[in-house]
This record gives C-alpha cells, structure tokens and sequence, in this order.
DNA sequence: CTGTTAGCGCCTTCAT
DNA sequence: ATGAAGGCGCTAACAG
C-alpha cells in the first residue's frame, strides 16, 4: 500500500495525502477527513526507507556495544532505547564481540546516513578508531572512555576507585589486594588503577606489587587472580575493579578455607542487580549505566540538533554501596 | 558521496560502478580495477537506505524484547545479533517495557518492510497480537510461547518443571512449595505450573494450596510471596518458577531464620550465569537462550528464503543442574 | 561489455 | 488549497 493508493482511495493527490500525513501546509477540512478515514480503513503504514531517502535522516540511533549480553551493556541500551523512543527514534544495535575490527566496520557502516547519531560503548580506543571516526558524519557520543576532541560520558572512575581503597583503609585494612584489568581499557585498566594506587600512596601505605594482579574481565579471571596474589601474600581486604571479578575472587578465598569478610573483605565496582543478593552482599560502586545510556541518547540528540557542540566531556555520578562483604578490622 | 561522484571520479558510467560493487554482470577488468581504486580512495560507503528501497529488502532483522536490560533478553539478542551478522544482517532492537500497546505498535511499524523478518520473545500473547500479526507481511517467529498457525520456539517448559519437581521428590521431599507468576504468561505461568501439579499428582503427594503463590517476575516479589507461604506452612523444599523468584524467597528463607538447604531446598529455572556463584549455588534448569536466539534468527531467514514453512514449532533442549542447594532428607 | 533510462515511495517546490 | 513534477541514491532492464 502506497500514498499513491490511498491518494486514489481518497480522491486526492499523493502531495495531498502527504500533506496530511505530515500535518504541514494546507487541507481543507472535508479531504483531510477523507484521508484520514482510508488511512484507518487500510490501516496505511507508510514507507519508512522511502522517507528516509527522501528526508535524509533515518530516525534510528546506532548502538556499538563490546557485548550486548552483559549486565552493563543491556543497561545502557535500555537507557538508549528508552531515550530513542521518546524522540521518534529506533536503535540499531551493533554487537561487536570485543572485536575491534569489526567496531571499525560498524562505525564505517552506521555512518553512511543509515543512522543518524551513534552511541559507543568504548573499552580500547585506537588511532584507527580515530581515524574513521574522524570521517564521520555523523554525531557521536562516547560512553566510559574520555577521548580527547570527542564527545564522551565518563563515569568517575578515579574518584570512585580512590574512595572505594580509602573506604577499605578506613576500615582498618592495610594490605588491599588489586585485581585488575588490562590497561587497553583505560577507564578500568589504568584509570581505576591510578585512583588505587594514589590512595594508598596518599595515605601512607606501600604499593606491594606482590599483592596485585591483572586479568580478563571474567568470573573465572577473578578466580585465578586471586589465587596468584593466596600464592604469595595474605591480604585482609581484595579490591576487585569489577563485581564479577570481586565474585571470582570471593570464591577462590572461599575454596581456600578463607571466611568472607571474617577472614578477608572482598570489594567490587558496577553494582551489577545480584551483588546486593550474594552472600554476603557485595560493597561496590553503584554506576547508573542505564542512566548513562540515557545520557548518552539525550547529548547525541543535541548533537544532531547543533544545540551543544561537540567535544565535550560528561561525567556522571556514583554511590559507593556499602554492604556486609567489609569487615572493620580497626 | 554517491555512486555518481565515484563513476564520474572513475570515468564510467553509475551502472557499471553498481556492477563492479555488487559483482554481478560483465565488466572490464581495467575498468573494474579503475572504480575499485576511486572507491578505495575515497573509501565509498554505499546509502544503504537507497540500496533498501531499490531492492525491497532492509538487511534488517527486527527483534522485539519485553526488557531488554535482563539477562535473558540480552542472551537472546546476543544469539540473534551474531547469527545477523553472519547473513550480512543488521540487528534493529524494539525494546517494549512490558507494555503490550508498545508491542503492537511495534509489530506494526516493523511491518512496513522496514525489516525483513522478526524475532519475537514472548510473554502474553493477546487477540490484538494476532490480528496484527495476520496481517504481517514479513516473516516472525516468537520465541518462548507456542502460538499455534505461527512458527515458535519454545523450552521445554512442562518436561523441565515436570523433571524438577520430580527431583526434589526424588530427594525426599514432600512439602514442595511454588512459587509462579501470572498466568497471562502461558508458558511460565501455565505450563511450568501444570508441570509441577502434574509431577505432584503423578507421585501421589497432595496438591496443597497453601503452598502455592504467585506473583510477578522479580526478586522482590519472590520474597514476598515466600513469606506468605511461611505464614502457612512450612515446607521442606521451595520450588520456584525463575531464578529471580528463587534468589528472593531463599532471602526471606535466610531472614526468617531458615537456612538453605540445610532446613528449606530452594531451586528455580532459567541458569542465570551466578547462579553457580550463589551461596548456596543454585540448583537450575539451564536454557539456551543464546541459542535459543540463534535458532530464531535461522529460522526467520529460513523463512525469508522460503526454505521453510511457516507454522512449525521447534523445542530447545535444557539441562538440570543440580547444585547445592537441594538437601537430601531420605 | 557499457551507458541510458526508469522507477523504488516519499516529500517539496512550483505553478495553478 | 491542491496537483504535477522532479529527485533522494541505487539498480535492473534495455539498447547498443
């Protein structure tokens, strides 16, 4: 079903039928009715890739995720759905698999004019990135990295690293265990680092590198990390930069014979839904990811309606949960 | 940049550019080389929304999800996303909240050839999703109900209830307690019931409703609902209809004095990925859901190929996983 | 083997 | 206030 049929249907003009489709120019009141009857009658859907041609715009959103089946990704899209939905909008999701090629190929794919903004969820961000992203024509926004002349959302990662190990010191604990991730990823790898290593610094303590390991992003990497660090040293609390690292850990101590947290604390970062369920209940860092996600969609908006300017860089907020896996040793 | 900037760049004709990049019909080898060095040079991305229109079909899978930010649903994309991606296939995520206007709304929209097949997951499915559906041009499949005249892919729910049921018996147990959800949702909240009457009946134990509730999907509703069945009776093993549900009842379990397994058994259905991290690691049914995903998505380009009829109903396989939450009390 | 032409469905001047 | 016409970028049919 065309305009041109309903046109006939009508009898009217497609520029009519149009005209009343889009609510713009001008219809006498009776042909309009007719219209809209036939419309509701045939229940008329037009053409969305046809208006798209025509329009130049697409009225979809392109979301690059590393990995759309993990608990912080399906959060952002949810943010990003939500947004897109309230302006008009679809999201194409593009799941890239941890696969940097294959973000290269999307950013080049999604920017042909078959989006109109992108969202990307950043953990390694290569001078090739920059290049083609430098190409683009289209906004975009970047989620959990800051890159310097983009437009980026960044959680705070240094501040809530920082006062998550200054949380542990208070407690009592001077021998904080790090499990940590690559530093590829700059917001975890290096950036969640830094705020560890500062604080321990600031307060007095000694980096002891034998109390620290890096690892995957997996349950599983948790687990082994943590036994490495058993093979060497004891500490009394593990700070593990995220929630599925900290559940590895927990486990490797558990396996052990070590009581969490009687023996050892255990900490995360992501505040992921279960922490909150686990026994015992994790402290880590509340990240409004789906707010993020919101973020995001709502500054690509500005950025496709030039009402900001690109190349700033948002920060949101955190909340350090504190729950029953830290035990006060002072 | 269009195909004519590129033919003009190369010295050809549009037509022949559109033939070297699509490899189809004659083209001289010099020439061929020509227009492939000026796309290189340029780095030519075709408008994928022109190609759309001319060729009548998107490159668009649809994919409709009641809450994208759960683990299922974004298993389930995960699936559909790369099993696209292998057929050259784009991913468009229609995210509905719940909200079955929102649903229909969607089947619409996505109708009018903006996709060229749907996944559909599944909750309650309405007279209005059929008649909508009637008239769908493209090809759906839905996922995690059976509707009969269209094609779908369901668990196994009422063996898997049936085998879970007969577990915890198997281990002694007696006063099994359940906790379902709405029965608007036929396959978990009709069919995975009948599964655990069914199992009950056929062992000759009493169907008691004081051990029965039913709720809604999340955790704090498990844990509401547990407590209503502990105002009653208390009963030796809790059978719950999702993990979610079981994580919640075993806190109220855990609150009220209980301890898991050792006084209550708790088991659920879904194998969230910690449900083996759980304290104590959750005995499960493990779906495929991101198999389950990747069965849809084949099963709509099957359909799109016309390599498969439409109205079949295809059923994954799952697995019990017995963990340590099931005490034996023969 | 290659170029010209027409048209996918829509919207937007331009003319009436 | 309305209709006719052209074009968004691409490709398939036809001609040469």
């Amino acid at each position: 079903m065309r305009i041109k049929d309903i046109a006939k249907l009508a009898g009217v003009s497609p520029a009519t039928v149009s005209r009343v489709m889009n609510n713009n120019g001008y219809v006498k009141d009776e042909k309009r009715e007719a219209v809209l009857k036939v419309i509701k009658e045939v229940d008329y859907q037009p053409n969305s890739i046809a208006k798209s041609l025509k329009n130049q715009k697409s009225h979809m959103l392109g979301v690059i995720v590393p990995k759309i089946s993990t608990e912080t990704a399906s959060r952002v899209v949810s943010g990003v759905t939500e947004v897109a939905k309230a302006h008009g909008y679809q999201v194409l999701i593009a799941n890239t698999d941890l696969d940097i090629e294959e973000e290269i190929n999307y950013l080049k794919f999604l920017s042909n004019k078959s989006v109109d903004g992108i969202v990307m969820m950043g953990t390694e961000i290569t001078d090739r990135h920059l290049e083609v992203m430098d190409k683009l024509t289209v906004p975009i926004v970047i989620l959990g990295q800051e890159v310097f002349g983009y437009t980026s959302i960044i959680h705070n990662d240094y501040e809530a690293s920082y006062q998550m190990t200054a949380y542990l010191i208070s407690q009592g604990h001077k021998a904080i265990a790090f499990i940590g991730v690559s530093e590829k990823d700059k917001a975890v790898g290096v950036i969640r680092k830094n705020g560890y290593l500062d604080c321990i610094k600031d307060h007095g303590l000694e980096v002891d590198e034998e109390l620290m390991a890096i690892g995957d992003f997996d349950i599983d990497t948790g687990y082994q990390m943590m036994n490495k660090v058993l093979e060497k040293k004891i500490p009394t609390a593990v700070y593990a930069v995220t929630d599925h690292l900290a559940i590895g850990a927990t486990h490797a101590l558990l396996d052990k014979g070590y009581r969490v947290p009687e023996d050892v604390s255990v900490v995360g970062i992501g505040d992921i839904k279960l922490a909150e369920y686990l026994n015992p209940p994790l402290t880590t860092v509340h990240y409004t990811f789906k707010t993020s996600g919101k973020m995001a969609a709502e500054v690509v908006f500005d950025l496709i309606h030039r009402v900001r300017t690109k190349g700033e860089c948002l920060m949101t907020t955190f909340e350090l949960k504190k729950r029953a896996s830290v035990k006060n040793i002072r």
